[in-house]
DNA sequence: CTGGGGAAGGGGCCC
DNA sequence: AGGGCCCCTTCCCCA
């Protein structure tokens, strides 16, 4: 198993699907492996690590500055520190030798200062007085804690000349060698091998060649790198303040040797995430179909069709960026180049993010990181636009005023409610019940819900009825996409599934849905469009869903798309189109 | 159940 | 390319 497998097999957890994982054309995310993020693992993780290194349980390293000692766990400093990265990354390459080493003896580090920069290994929070900032800086330059080391600088007013690694690694390098020289741990006996100084040199040339020059953009993304994000502080502990954590995103990359980490020996704890899009461009392979006009993707049904054409969440296909298929061609080997392309794919749920720069964006939804917090009530927040609009909870702004009353609003989109209140607009109608809403997501709550199964006095009206009827946005919407309208639909899923999916024939009340004659000739057309359909698309309908979900794995079975390639947009359209036609003849018949 | 407010997340535009 | 800003949709919560 190589390291991106194992990598998925981490992310991802293995979930029983009525349809097998054998399934290759599974689409990812849907019917294969899904991505289930857990948010608090990593503070939990993190939590429990610095409940060990109080306690001393499992502690495996000692590190002690002129006298002061300091347990500690070897995988931590490992992850947090550039120093014990080089130091141990050496040791595991050459054999197990690091297996005995307990003492580190770091006395060109203020005791505070490593104290200080323990505490943030382990809670994410860096906590020193002022005096004692310049004694941080330089342990934090010594151990190669880059984010930490930036910090105190902007702190300090000092610029960071050339933070790149070159500095960092120069510095660490130069600190592991000097103590190497004075032989004073058994651990930097360890490291004073020659094949390990060989790999810390070559570390360097690599970094100077790479990392540097693509740089992650910076981005709470960055936050799982092992100096930051995955040492964010548990619940329990103060947060860091917007300024460290910004501080931190644009230097979390930074002295971060990955590109040359052996697969699978990743010593971070937990900033898989980061790794994996790191690892991406190495590992990543072209899927099986990438449709040539992949730039259209950006639409769900695109998407599906896409997800459709062989990408497998788990196989050897890593979903790569519809961009870098078709735009960059990753430099395999010692190449991370990779720099974002618009679109991106999240490599947790597959997801399109289109957009330069809206990646990091999206992947803080799965990390849980709210790197913004409100300096008044100190909420967090994902992104600081939204952070800006809560601001205005506290200044009192409403910049959106009602022009009809006094009302001011927050949000645009709220004075636009507002405003079909004074217009009495109720653009949104419920097909089946024909109750009016002046929200669509009302209109949406009202059809998942049963409010209004028993109101059903009359058959569900053509689609055509819905769009000439509805005629505001959700019209209009219906009609650009046929399948909406057959979603629409689903409202009265009762009536599909009974009528057409069970061969029912009317055994709900109210009227037939068909002739009795038809039944079978429309069942097999919703049929098949409700086997084509997102399963997103059903999940607001839950009978829909697992009758496509069935559907779906028994075609598939019976190879009537073995290899994904039929163009499901246009075919769900054709029949999506004939399933209308068909109710729409019924429908006919029904009134002659 | 409905109306309304607000938060969350995505996309477009622009710098 | 990255990020800020804005708009939009969807969802959740509460009265």
């Amino acid at each position: 198993m190589d390291a991106k497998t194992q990598t998925l097999r981490r992310l991802q957890l293995t979930v029983p699907m009525p349809i097998k994982m054998g399934k290759v054309a599974m689409s990812p995310g849907e019917d294969g492996l899904i991505g289930i993020p857990f948010p608090e693992h990593s503070n939990e993780l993190l939590s429990h690590l610095n409940d060990q290194r109080r306690t001393g349980l499992l502690c495996d390293l000692t590190l002690t500055s002129r006298g002061a000692r300091y347990p500690t766990h070897r995988s931590v400093m490992a992850a947090v520190s550039l120093y014990f990265r080089r130091l141990f990354g050496a040791e595991v390459g050459g054999g197990e030798g690091a297996g005995g080493l307990s003492v580190c003896q770091l006395d060109f580090v203020a005791p505070d200062a490593l104290d200080a920069l323990l505490e943030f290994a382990y809670t994410a929070t860096l906590t020193i007085p002022s005096s004692g900032m310049r004694d941080v800086l330089q342990g934090a330059q010594f151990l190669g804690i880059q984010c930490v080391a930036d910090a105190c600088r902007d702190i300090l007013g000092e610029t960071a000349e050339v933070v790149g690694e070159t500095t960092e690694e120069q510095k660490v390098q130069h600190t592991a060698t000097r103590r190497i020289g004075e032989g004073q741990s058994s651990m930097e006996k360890a490291s004073r091998r020659k094949t390990d100084r060989k790999k810390v040199k070559k570390i360097g040339l690599h970094h100077n060649s790479t990392s540097i020059l693509n740089p992650l953009p910076a981005s709470p993304i960055s936050h799982t790198s092992p100096t930051s994000d995955s040492l964010r502080s548990p619940p329990s502990t103060q947060p860091p303040s917007p300024e460290q954590e910004e501080l931190c995103l644009k230097s979390g990359q930074n002295g971060d040797p990955r590109s040359i980490r052996e697969p699978g020996r990743d010593p971070t704890l937990n900033g898989e995430l980061l790794h994996w899009l790191q690892d991406r461009p190495r590992i990543a392979h072209p899927p099986p179909h990438v449709p040539p006009s992949s730039d259209k993707l950006s639409e769900d049904d695109d998407m599906e069709g896409f997800v459709d054409d062989g990408m497998l969440m788990g196989s050897t296909s890593i979903p790569t960026s519809v961009a870098e298929q078709g735009a960059v061609t990753p430099t395999v080997g010692g190449g991370r180049k990779r720099k974002s392309q618009t679109p991106q794919q999240c490599p947790v749920c597959q997801k399109i993010i289109h957009g330069a720069g809206k990646l990091p964006r999206h992947m803080r939804t799965h990390t849980g990181e709210k790197p913004f917090q409100c300096s008044a009530c100190g909420v967090r927040f994902t992104r600081n636009d939204k952070l800006k609009i809560h601001m205005r909870k506290h200044t009192g702004e409403r910049p959106y005023p009602c022009p009809h009353c006094p009302a001011r609003f927050l949000h645009s989109y709220d004075l636009k409610n507002h405003l079909s209140l004074h217009s009495g607009a109720r653009p949104f109608e419920c097909p089946l019940c024909h109750k009016a809403f002046a929200r669509e997501d009302h209109l949406q709550r009202h059809r998942k819900g049963h409010s209004c199964l028993e109101l059903r006095t009359r058959r569900p009206r053509r689609v055509s009825e819905l769009v000439e009827e509805g005629r505001g946005d959700v019209g209009r919407r219906e009609q650009s996409n046929p399948l909406e309208a057959l979603s629409s639909q689903a409202h009265s899923s009762t009536y599909l599934c009974h009528s057409m999916l069970d061969g029912g024939s009317g055994s709900v009340a109210g009227p037939p849905l068909m002739f009795e004659g038809d039944i079978e000739r429309g069942r097999s057309l919703a049929l098949q469009a409700l086997a084509q359909l997102g399963h997103h698309r059903l999940a607001p309908y839950p009978e829909l869903f697992l009758r496509g979900l069935e559907l779906r794995g028994s075609m598939e079975a019976e190879g009537e798309d073995p290899g994904g390639t039929r163009p499901p947009v246009a075919l769900r359209n054709r029949w999506a189109d004939e399933v209308e036609e068909e109710i729409g003849d019924e429908e006919v018949g029904e009134e002659e």
